[in-house]
DNA sequence: TATTGGCTTAGAGCTAACTCTAGGTGATAA
DNA sequence: TTATCACCTAGAGTTAGCTCTAAGCCAATA
């Protein structure tokens, strides 16, 4: 597969997929004769799931980590089991904001809909407006 | 209230609470004769409330949008109701994300445990594992 | 054979969101 | 009254994560 392909298969520009090889994010995708990157099954799959990682914030380094365990082979499992455990953490952190949020969110949304529509005629003053 | 105390209050530097009222995330706080910082109730309100919806994730860019509607009064009441359901839309997506991803964690840190607990021996070769 | 077009690299540039620095002011304690 | 200390500003610097540029290579087509 070329760069081309993996790049529209993913939704990811091929700057970034040659970036995250650079960098260590992904392993080194498999090269033809002429130097030409020619993606296979396993460098796709690797792409597929930093995507989703990163698509839920986890960072480049932390994920630059994971692969340079991964390719030390089965001694790292532990390690890595570790890393994931701690991240997943970090995640249900994140959700819990972000439900909060959405909760306040909800109800400022309600009450600018009854101001628009004119009940809570207190808050039409300006005075009375609260972030 | 000094800016130590709503920095101490909010867990935000100072220097954070400086930059946000200059770029106009939160509208001006009011001064002493002197020109130091006075939190009033309004102030403070508006920094928790920032603070809230940037730990989502939200972008100051929008953020900065929604200040300067309040700002404008009671005219502006529909533009930030959609501002705001735009954001929540987002929350859920972004939330979405997260929760596909930690389901994704959950399989791994469990085929990891099985790993280290000497099951699954076909995944103690290599060769085997995938990202 | 010449040119086109997609690939390559190294490295510079960009954006968001802070964070730090330098130099200055004003109230209070010694 | 001098020194300290928390505050102030403008503006430079930093970091993460890309994104772009320039210059060059190679395979396929005119």
């Amino acid at each position: 597969m070329t760069i081309e392909e993996v790049s529209k298969k993913y939704n990811l520009t091929q700057d970034t997929i040659r970036y995250y090889e650079k960098i260590g994010l992904i392993p080194e995708v498999p090269r033809t004769k002429s130097g030409i990157r020619d993606f296979d099954e396993t460098s796709c799959r690797w792409i597929e799931f930093i995507k989703c990682m990163r698509s839920a914030g986890m960072s480049i380094e932390v994920l630059i980590e994971y692969v340079t365990l991964f390719k030390k082979g089965r001694e790292t499992v532990d390690a890595r089991k570790n890393l994931l455990v701690e991240q997943r953490q970090k995640l249900l952190e994140k959700q819990e904001e972000i439900k909060a949020t959405i909760e306040r969110l909800d109800y400022k949304i309600n009450l600018y809909t009854e101001i628009v529509q004119g009940k809570r005629k207190d808050f039409l003053e300006d005075i009375n407006e609260q972030p």
